[in-house]
DNA sequence: AACACAATCCTTTTT
DNA sequence: GGATTGTGTT
C-alpha cells in the first residue's frame, strides 16, 4: 500500500472510490493522470485482473504516456489494455465489426488515402464535369469529417468553414452518403469510421453486457477533449456496471477544431447519476512564479474557469522570462545557445522542451539546432505515415495483404512511366475483379503488351511474382519492393536524398513484424514512435523535445520555452477574429506555460522566417506583433523582459553570419508596448 | 492520354 | 512555399 503515500487525500479519495461512476476535473498539474496510474496500481493489489481494466484517452502521446505511468507502480499493470479511442475501436471492429456491417477484413485510410477516396466519388457522380468550380477533395474531406465529429449538418459547417460553396450542400451531402458506401463496398475504414462503427457496436445491448464482463473499469484521461461520439462511447463503455472514472480539466479542450468540448465533462454526472465529483486543489508540478502567470492568463480568457492554481511545494521559483527578438533566426540563434548552457549546467536535454503553435514556426531553430549538432525530438507536422514516398512503399505492401486495394493499386500503377490516372484507372478496375494473384498476373500480362508503359508493367509484375512466390517474412519483402522502387524514387522526388534514411527505418519498423498485415494495421493506428530525426540519430544523449502545444498535452519538462508568441501565429491567424477560436487559442497558450515545472521562456520574433514570402497573408496574420496573449497586463507584469533587437532591425534574409556576442540583452520594462 | 511548364490558389492543431 | 489547376506540346 506504500504506493498511496504518494498521493494527497483527494487523490486517495479518488483512488479508493473503485465502484462508480467518478469525474475528477481539475487544473494543470494538479495530479489527475498521477490518479489514473496508482488507481490502476490500487485496483490491481486488490485482486482486479489488468486486463480487465481499460484506459483511453484522444491523442497517441498522452496515451503513450499513460499507458507507460500506469504501468510504473505494480508489475502486473503493464497488462492493462487501452491506448487512444481510435486503436481501441480499430481492435474492437476487428474482432466483432461485422455485428455492425463492417467488411470482415478492412483497411484504415488515413487522410491522404480518404481525399482520394472522396475525390474518386465525387468524379464518379460528375462533380468535376461541370463548369462551376467544385470544392477540392481536401475541403471536401474537412467538411464530411466536420459534421461527424461536431454532429453538425453538412450545411452547418459549410457556413462555417465555406460559406463561399454554401449552394453546393446538397451535392456534398450525396458525396458524402457514396463517399460511405465505397467505403463499405470496398473494405475501408476512416477516422471517423472507426468512432462510428465502435459507437454503433456499443449500442447494441449484447455488447453492453460483453464489455461489462471484459472490462470491470474504464478510465478515460484528458476527458475535455473527447468529442460526442467518443463521449457516446463512454457512456455505454460504463452503462452497465458504471465503473467509469473521467478526468480533465476544461480549461485546456484545445481540440474544439474537431467537435471536442467541455460539455461532456459538464455532462457526464448527468449521464451518470450518483456520480461522485473530486476536484484537486494544488499543482504539483510548476514553481509558484510559473503558476501565477497561467492563473493571469486563466484570469483573462473570456469563460471563467476560476481555478486558482496554487503550488503544493510552495515554492517560489525563477521569474519566467519573456524574450523579444528582431527575427526569428534570432530567436533561434538565442534559444538553441540557451538550451546548450542549461545542459552545460548539468540540465539534461531531455528534461527541455520547445513548444510551438505549429510546426512551421520552428523551423528555425530545427535547422540552428541541426547546426550545433543538439539532439532533438519532433512531435507534430507531417507524420512519417504521411509522406509520399512512405505511403508509395506501404501501397506496394497493402496490394500483397489486400489484393482488391483500389487505392493502394492506383498509387504503384501511377508511379509508372507511361501511365497517368485513366490508364491506371483502367487497370485498377480490371485486378479489382478478380480474386487471386494468377489471375492479377494475366491481367498485368496483358496490358504490358502497350508500349508506352509496357517495360514498367513488366518490372512490376516481376517484383510481384517473386515476393509472392513462397512465404517470406515481411522484411524481405519490402526489400524487394524497396529494390523496385528505387529507380522511380530517384526519378519521382528531387530531394530523394533527404528522404532515403526514412526508407532503412521503415525497414527497420517491418523487422519487427511477422504478419505484414499486422504492421499496416499498426502504421496508422499506432504509428511506431520516431520522431527522432537525422541530425539526433547518432547521439547517445537523449534528445531535446520540440513538440506542437497540442501533443505537449499531459506532459511535462523543467525547462520550456513557448516560441512565436505573436498575432498570427499563437493565436492563430485562422482564429482571428472569432471569438471561441480565439478562445481556443487562449487555452493553447495555458496548455503551454503549465508544461513547465521549474523555468519557463516565453519568445516572440518581430519578423517569422517565412514573413517576406508571405504577403498574400500579412494582414490577416496580423503584422508581427507580440501575442496578446502575452501583453495582458496582468501576464506582462509577472514576468521579465529581454530584448534582442538589432539596430537595424534584423535581415531574415542576410548572410549566415552568426555571432554569439554583440546583441546584449537589453532590459527594459514599458516603452514597447 | 500523358507530360512539362506556367498560373493560381491555399496554407493549423489530431486521429 | 507547396499543391493544384490550366495550357500547350508530344
Ligand atoms: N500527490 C503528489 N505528490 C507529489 N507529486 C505529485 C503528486 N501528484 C502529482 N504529482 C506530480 O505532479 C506532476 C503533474 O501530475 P500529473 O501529470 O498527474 O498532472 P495532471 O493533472 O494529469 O496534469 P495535466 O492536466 O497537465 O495533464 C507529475 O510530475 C506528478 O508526478
Amino acid at each position: 500500500m506504500s504506493h498511496l503515500d504518494q498521493l494527497n487525500s483527494a487523490q486517495k479519495e479518488a483512488v479508493m472510490a473503485t465502484e462508480g461512476p467518478l469525474l475528477v476535473i481539475a487544473g494543470a498539474g494538479s495530479g489527475k493522470t498521477r490518479v489514473i496510474e496508482h488507481r490502476v496500481a490500487h485496483l490491481v493489489e486488490n485482486g482486479v485482473s489488468p486486463e480487465k481494466i481499460l484506459l483511453l484517452t484522444f491523442t497517441r502521446r498522452a496515451a503513450g504516456e499513460m499507458l507507460r505511468r500506469a504501468a510504473g507502480h505494480v508489475k502486473a499493470a503493464e497488462h492493462v489494455e487501452g491506448g487512444t479511442f481510435h486503436s481501441f475501436a480499430y481492435k474492437m471492429l476487428r474482432k466483432y465489426g461485422t455485428r455492425v456491417g463492417v467488411p470482415k477484413k478492412f483497411s484504415i485510410l488515413d487522410e491522404g488515402d480518404a481525399e482520394e477516396a472522396i475525390h474518386r466519388c465525387a468524379t464518379q457522380l460528375g462533380f468535376y464535369d461541370k463548369k462551376e468550380r467544385f470544392p477540392k477533395k481536401g475541403a471536401l474531406r474537412k467538411v464530411v469529417s466536420q459534421a461527424f465529429n461536431k454532429q453538425l449538418t453538412v450545411e452547418a459547417v459549410l457556413l462555417r468553414e465555406y460559406p463561399n460553396f454554401l449552394h453546393l450542400a446538397d451535392e456534398v451531402e450525396r458525396l458524402r452518403d457514396r463517399y460511405a458506401e465505397y467505403k463499405m463496398e470496398k473494405g475501408y475504414l476512416d477516422y471517423d469510421d472507426l468512432l462510428f462503427f465502435l459507437l454503433m457496436l456499443l449500442q447494441q445491448k449484447e455488447t453492453q453486457v460483453f464489455i461489462a464482463e471484459k472490462y470491470s473499469h474504464v478510465m478515460v484521461d484528458e476527458y475535455q477533449d473527447t468529442n460526442r461520439a467518443q463521449g457516446e462511447i463512454t457512456y455505454f463503455l460504463g452503462r452497465e456496471n458504471r465503473n467509469v472514472m473521467v478526468v480533465g480539466d476544461d480549461a485546456q479542450s484545445i481540440y474544439g477544431f474537431r467537435g471536442a468540448s467541455h460539455e461532456n465533462i459538464m455532462e457526464f454526472p448527468k449521464r451518470f447519476s450518483k456520480t461522485k465529483v473530486i476536484k484537486l486543489e494544488e499543482n504539483y508540478r510548476s514553481t509558484q512564479d510559473i503558476l501565477d502567470v497561467a492563473n493571469a492568463v486563466l484570469d483573462n480568457m473570456a469563460s471563467k474557469y476560476s481555478k486558482e492554481m496554487r503550488s503544493a511545494h510552495g515554492e517560489k521559483g525563477v521569474c519566467p522570462t519573456m524574450l523579444f527578438f528582431g527575427n526569428s533566426r534570432r530567436e533561434a540563434e538565442w534559444i538553441a545557445g540557451k538550451i546548450k548552457e542549461l545542459r552545460d549546467e548539468g540540465e539534461s536535454f531531455h528534461h527541455q522542451a520547445v513548444l510551438f503553435r505549429s510546426t512551421y514556426a520552428s523551423i528555425s531553430l530545427q535547422a540552428e539546432l541541426a547546426r550545433r549538432n543538439i539532439p532533438f525530438q519532433l512531435f507534430g507536422g507531417v507524420k512519417f505515415y504521411e509522406t509520399a514516398h512512405a505511403k508509395d512503399l506501404i501501397s506496394h505492401l497493402k496490394i500483397l495483404v489486400n489484393l482488391q486495394d483500389e487505392l493502394a493499386w492506383n498509387r504503384v500503377l501511377m508511379l509508372l512511366e507511361g501511365i497517368g490516372p485513366r490508364t491506371a484507372s483502367q487497370i485498377t478496375d480490371d485486378i479489382i475483379s478478380v480474386q487471386d494473384f494468377s489471375d492479377v498476373f494475366e491481367i498485368l500480362d496483358r496490358h504490358a503488351s502497350v508500349g508506352r508503359y509496357g517495360d514498367g508493367l513488366k518490372r512490376l509484375l516481376s517484383l510481384l511474382r517473386e515476393v509472392t512466390h513462397e512465404k517470406i517474412p515481411p522484411l524481405e519483402q519490402l526489400k524487394q519492393v524497396s529494390k523496385y522502387y528505387e529507380p522511380i524514387f530517384r526519378t519521382k522526388f528531387d530531394d530523394w536524398p533527404k528522404r532515403l534514411n526514412d526508407i532503412l527505418v521503415l525497414q527497420e519498423i517491418v523487422e519487427q513484424y511477422k504478419n505484414l498485415d499486422q504492421f499496416l494495421a499498426d502504421f496508422v493506428i499506432d504509428p511506431p514512435r520516431l520522431g527522432v530525426m537525422a541530425e539526433a540519430e547518432d547521439h547517445d544523449e537523449k534528445p531535446l523535445t520540440l513538440s506542437t502545444i497540442h501533443s505537449a498535452k499531459g506532459l511535462e519538462w523543467d525547462y520550456v520555452f513557448v516560441i512565436g508568441l505573436m498575432e498570427g501565429v499563437l493565436p492563430s491567424g485562422f482564429a482571428l477574429g472569432r471569438d471561441d477560436e480565439i478562445e481556443e487559442e487562449h487555452r493553447l497558450f495555458y496548455v503551454g506555460v503549465t508544461r513547465a515545472k521549474k523555468q519557463l521562456f516565453l519568445s516572440a520574433s518581430y519578423l517569422s522566417s517565412r514573413g517576406r514570402f508571405d504577403s498574400a497573408h500579412r494582414e490577416e496574420m496580423g503584422s508581427g506583433e507580440i501575442s496578446r496573449f502575452l501583453t495582458a497586463p496582468n501576464v506582462i507584469s509577472k514576468v521579465e523582459h529581454q530584448m534582442f533587437v538589432e539596430e537595424d532591425g534584423g535581415d531574415d534574409e542576410g548572410e549566415v553570419d552568426y555571432d554569439d556576442e554583440g546583441i546584449g540583452p537589453v532590459r527594459r520594462k514599458e516603452e514597447l508596448w
